[in-house]
DNA sequence: TTTTCAATACTTGTC
DNA sequence: GTATTGAAAA
């Protein structure tokens, strides 16, 4: 991002201040009490953070062990790690306390374990280990896991920790929420069963450090004394239980200092609290709020047709962003037939900028789900486009890698019982679930982890003999390599381990198409541990970062979905799937009504701010969802996009956009008929040349309205893609037609022909 | 114990 | 339409 150098004051002042605009310039000074800082997208949030952290240290207020740094992803660490270092040269060291939650948590809690039943040596659960350990808890309990899946539970169980909830602080209508009432009851166990293991998930180590701060008064007043200065990215993204620790940390000083922009709070759903945001002059009085509304990244049209979508946010601070750039071109809405030809058209057009010598890496496809990714992947690879998904599985949440990481586990905390379940069979060798369950019966009588129990049963005639030898000869690899441990470096270890336990032989000989990919994995992984000075220190990393940095070496088209965009920025945007159901995504207002809704908008909001130079929204008339094919409807947001700040390029004889979807009004009558939308109709012919453009338009007319008037009830008609059907209601332009085939289906009239 | 087949679900996803 | 998952058959 540049910007323009704005005025300097004559006066000297340190170099990391000059190019800051004024209102950058304030939240950056402000720093003594509680400041607000609403960053809209694009405004250089992050260079005012960055900026504050190092006016902070070298104007003395502050060393850089004194202020705490919260982010919510690795990411956003390590940028702002790199680019405050970048500002004030060599003086921080270390930011000790500059982290995501998560890690600083981690930090906190190793050092005061004890005081909530832990051992410093505690591990970390990620989602897997946690869903098997619920899965064993109700078993325990005797629930009928069919009926009340783990995964429920695990969700709200989360949410309780979201909400720093403890078992008992559980509101028992929420506890009824799952096994008739038993959801508080089996909560309870799942900590004792965490307890017992050594181990804390995710949630614990904010609420872990939350319970030791609020029952042992001189630890929390060591933490207030020591951050004198508490800066947090992306405010909005923030839970209860990140709010109350906050609140804790900052004390009576109240040096705190907010950032983020309620407009793009899209992780309702994970438990952030868009209120805490909305909120904040009233958890903090006095507090001074600075609304960074000058937009470095987009183009006019961009922002107004953000601008204008977000608008229809009834819960919202308020912002306008404004730029100085020049126009630039409106943001193209075009409706196709299918996800097949959405995926041609955008195709087409990269290609085209291909032509242009625009460069790959500057094109992003932003989905809303996952599923849609697909067809611009099968287009891609016909037409040789490279691009690559973001998002995907990650690199840590890998079978390979957790088999590998659960070997680890094990050597260096035996207690580890979900890391030795994991591996006890893998590879194969001969130790059924029938050798588990009797491992876990002596577990339990002896009252020892699994290791332990498995250690004893060898030396009893427990076990058919074919499978005591089996087991014999595991937890003696297991004590060979645990005995190594401290002879070989990690990476020695970790490779001795992997080619022992037969893991790595066991990829070698499959033959399915994705284990060479699995082995280079591991191999990955291995070097990956090169940048640790010890197994301890890796698994630590492992267990928060867990990422290995990709080689960003060739030119590529990026697909991923919209929550992966925040934060990010490309000079050409494609927005597809923009249609009821999938965007706003029909579950989201199912499950969260208006808010749901809220939610997505912002969403939208999001993905257009993403955009430097194009944006290009599109949807589909046709949809196959869950296997069935679907007609769908444009999104509600394109009838929201201020008509003059777009184009339609919708082929000839698709619904456009803009009509309301959700009324029966005819298409042109409420938005479209603006003074706005005749001059963007009047600028078509600049967007298609001269092409087929005043011809689609006509179509556009042709058959949309008045063909709904003659069709009548019981009348036989043809779609193309549902085939012959007869029409059982009428509902202004949108019809019911009981299909032959298909079954009953809601259509656009436009789309049937008389059979 | 392992393989195969049917039932199931199916947004978003950091740490 | 398909990937994953769990329970019956080999």
């Amino acid at each position: 991002m540049t910007q323009p150098l704005a005025h300097q004051p004559a006066s000297a002042e340190p170099p990391y201040l000059r190019g800051l605009n004024e209102e950058q310039r304030e939240a950056v000074l402000a720093l003594d009490g509680p400041v607000l800082v609403l960053a809209g997208a694009g405004t250089g949030k992050t260079r005012v953070l960055t900026t504050r952290l190092a006016h902070l240290i070298a104007s003395r207020k502050a060393w850089p062990s004194q202020i705490l740094s919260v982010t919510f992803t690795n990411k956003a660490a390590r940028e702002m790690i790199e680019r405050t270092g970048a500002l004030v040269g060599g003086m921080v060291e270390g930011m000790p306390w500059l982290g995501t939650f998560h890690s600083i948590c981690a930090k906190i809690l190793r050092r005061h374990a004890e005081l909530v039943g832990l051992k410093p040596s505690f591990s970390i659960l990620d989602v897997d280990d946690q869903l098997r350990l619920l899965k064993q808890v109700i078993e325990a309990a005797r629930i009928d896991e069919k009926r009340w899946p783990a995964r429920h539970l695990s969700s709200l169980i989360d949410s309780w920790k979201n909400r720093a909830m403890s078992p008992k602080d559980v509101p028992p209508g929420e506890s009824f929420a799952y096994g008739n009432g038993k959801g508080a009851e089996l909560y309870e166990a799942y900590q004792q069963r965490l307890k017992s293991l050594n181990a804390v998930d995710f949630g614990d180590l904010l609420l872990d450090v939350i319970t030791i701060l609020k029952t042992h008064p001189q630890v929390l007043q060591e933490y207030q004394d020591r951050f004198v200065y508490i800066l947090v990215d992306e405010y909005q993204d923030t839970n209860v239980a990140q709010y109350l620790w906050l609140r804790l940390l900052a004390g009576q000083r109240r040096n705190i200092c907010c950032v983020g922009d309620d407009d793009q709070s899209i992780y309702g759903w994970r438990g952030a609290e868009v209120d805490n945001i909305l909120r904040f002059e009233r958890d903090f009085p006095g507090a001074k709020i600075v609304r960074l509304e000058r937009n470095y990244r987009s183009t006019p049209y961009i922002l107004a047709a953000a601008s204008g979508l977000i608008a229809a946010n009834k819960s919202r601070l308020g912002k306008t962003l404004w730029t100085d750039a020049p126009e630039g071109d409106r943001v193209s809405v075009r409706g196709v037939w299918d996800a097949q030809e959405e995926a041609r058209i955008v195709a087409d057009d990269i290609e085209q900028k291909v032509r242009n010598r625009e460069k790959l890496s500057h094109v992003a496809i932003l989905v809303r789900a996952s599923f849609q990714m697909r067809a611009f992947e099968e287009r891609f690879v016909q037409l040789g486009i490279p691009y690559r998904v973001v998002g995907g599985p990650r690199f840590y949440e890998r079978q390979e890698i957790r088999d590998a990481l659960a070997y680890l586990r094990v050597i260096v905390q035996p207690d580890d019982d979900l890391a030795f379940e994991r591996i006890f069979n893998k590879p194969k060798r001969g130790l059924g679930d029938a050798a588990l369950q009797s491992v876990h019966k002596m577990a339990r009588a002896m009252k020892v982890p699994l290791f332990a129990a498995a250690r004893a049963m060898i030396e009893t005639d427990e076990l058919p003999a074919r499978t005591r030898s089996a087991l014999r000869d595991l937890v003696q690899s297991f004590i060979r390599w645990a005995d190594q441990a401290t002879a070989l470096s990690h990476i020695e270890l970790a490779e001795m381990v992997l080619d022992e336990s037969g893991y790595t032989a066991m990829w070698q000989t499959d033959r399915s198409p994705e284990a060479p990919g699995r082995l280079e994995n591991l191999n990955e992984f291995v070097q990956s541990m090169k940048e640790f000075d010890s197994l301890g220190g890796f698994l630590e990393h492992v267990s928060l970062v867990m990422e290995i940095e990709q080689s960003e070496s060739t030119e590529k088209v990026t697909i991923m979905t919209l929550h992966g965009a925040k934060g990010l920025e490309f000079p050409t945007v494609f927005l597809p799937g923009w249609e009821e159901g999938v965007f706003p995504s029909q579950r989201t207002l199912d499950e969260n009504g208006l808010q749901g809704l809220e939610e997505e908008r912002r969403l939208a909001y999001v993905g257009l701010t993403r955009a430097r130079e194009t944006a290009k929204i599109s949807y589909a008339a046709n949809r196959s969802i869950h296997g069935r094919w679907q007609s769908s409807m444009p999104s509600r947001f394109i009838a929201e996009l201020p008509a003059d700040a777009i184009t339609v390029e919708s082929d000839p004889g698709m619904p456009y956009g803009g009509q309301s979807n959700l009324s029966t009004a005819p298409i042109f009558d409420s938005g479209y008929s603006s003074p706005g939308w005749q001059r963007a109709q009047a600028r078509r012919g600049e967007v298609f040349g001269s092409r087929p453009a005043i011809e689609g338009q006509a179509e556009l007319v042709a058959t949309s309205d008045p063909a709904a008037e003659t069709f009548r009830r019981g009348e036989r008609v043809f779609h193309q893609k549902f085939g012959y059907g007869r029409v059982t209601a009428l509902d202004g332009n949108k019809l019911t037609v009981n299909f032959d085939k298909a079954g009953e289906k809601r259509v656009i009239a436009s789309y049937l022909a008389r059979a």
